[in-house]
DNA sequence: TAAATAAAAATGAACGTTCATTCATTTTAT
DNA sequence: ATAAAATGAATGAACGTTCATTTTTATTTA
């Protein structure tokens, strides 16, 4: 039975303590003694896993993007018929970002502030590669509007992290029925 | 001739100085002091006009939203059919959020993260009651899906700000046509 | 009209606090 | 007994905010 290393322990508590905080306070009132704490972690601690606050929050973000984009593709091959693997994606997105609400919050602020260095945003988009080639196929065989997958993402992926942040916020539950209806008007947004 | 007064030039400027400092550097790194250097005032001044910097920031987000909601419903008429009241609203949101880019950009971040007081949200949240009102009669009439406003918007409106991102951003410039194109997706994602 | 006075607006140095970060010391593991 | 990991009090810089003073504007007086 591998273990994991102690210090992973620590880096992990550090990592979700600072997901905790920005999400609840933001990152402008989340200091390094309130992230310690709550890592059960002496302040000067963090200075040995990260370089610095910045470095912290970028490293938090690239994990998490890292997660993320891993749940997006479980059990997606690589061969599945368009809609069949759009399907499969989106809904692995959709149970994601409605299940890891904490992770997928922290996302939904990093992308849309400057709180992350523009490196590290890069880092994180690497991951979606198989997306954009699923769509690539999906125009060539003109099943999918020939749009830029920027737009393609706006409209199918980007609109869940809206969902999710009313759903945190209490003003608007989201069963399984209105995932499915969410799912349908992705798709017709972007179908031939 | 009616001038504007000149206590409402600074509290103007000192708005709009929030608005690009938190654009450009985040809530977190924009101290009064600079924010007062670029509105040419004193850091003193500031009090003259705000509490402090959470109603600052809170007025600036409560100025813009009015102006943002004022803009999307130029040259509507509540009696317009639904799709073509739907069109003229989207459009509008769309020249807004691709013009008044600064405004735009902090609107998306105030929006997702906890920078803003619940209570100034709710008050910029207000005057969007038209377009929800337009929603309720095109499911009445069986043109649009029978979704929660909250449903609708994040697949229409919603969309806009991710777009408007990769725009300022550099990495996706976008032409009327790329426009009218998200003008279809948004539609058929919504319509029945 | 011009000078004198009062009121209002604006200033910016100073204050107290908070923060990120460091490092001499202690604790834990080898 | 040695090395590695962790501590937390100390540090100095930066921050939001205040307020005694100055500058500007408005009003009154001569």
């Amino acid at each position: 039975m591998s273990t994991i290393p102690k210090s992973q322990l620590k880096r992990e508590a550090l990592i979700k303590a600072t997901i905790n905080l920005v999400n609840n306070d933001g990152f402008h009132a989340a200091p390094m003694s309130k992230i310690a704490k709550m890592a059960n972690v002496s302040p000067g601690t963090i200075y040995l896993y990260f370089e610095n606050k910045q470095d912290l929050v970028n490293q938090a973000y690239i994990e998490v993007k890292k997660a993320f984009t891993q749940f997006a593709f479980k059990d997606y091959e690589e061969n599945f018929a368009v809609e069949k693997g759009f399907k499969k994606i989106w809904m692995n997105i959709a149970k994601f970002k409605l299940k890891e609400v904490d992770e997928a919050l922290f996302l939904s602020q990093c992308d849309n502030t400057p709180m992350i260095d523009e490196l590290s945003r890069q880092e994180g988009l690497k991951h979606l590669h198989p997306l954009i080639e699923l769509w690539k196929r999906g125009i060539t065989e003109e099943i999918i509007k020939p749009v830029s997958p920027y737009m393609l993402y706006a409209f199918t992926v980007y609109p869940i992290a809206f969902l999710m942040n009313m759903q945190q916020r209490g003003i608007n539950k989201l069963t399984q029925t209105h995932v499915n209806e969410a799912y349908e008007m992705a798709w017709n947004s972007i179908k031939l």
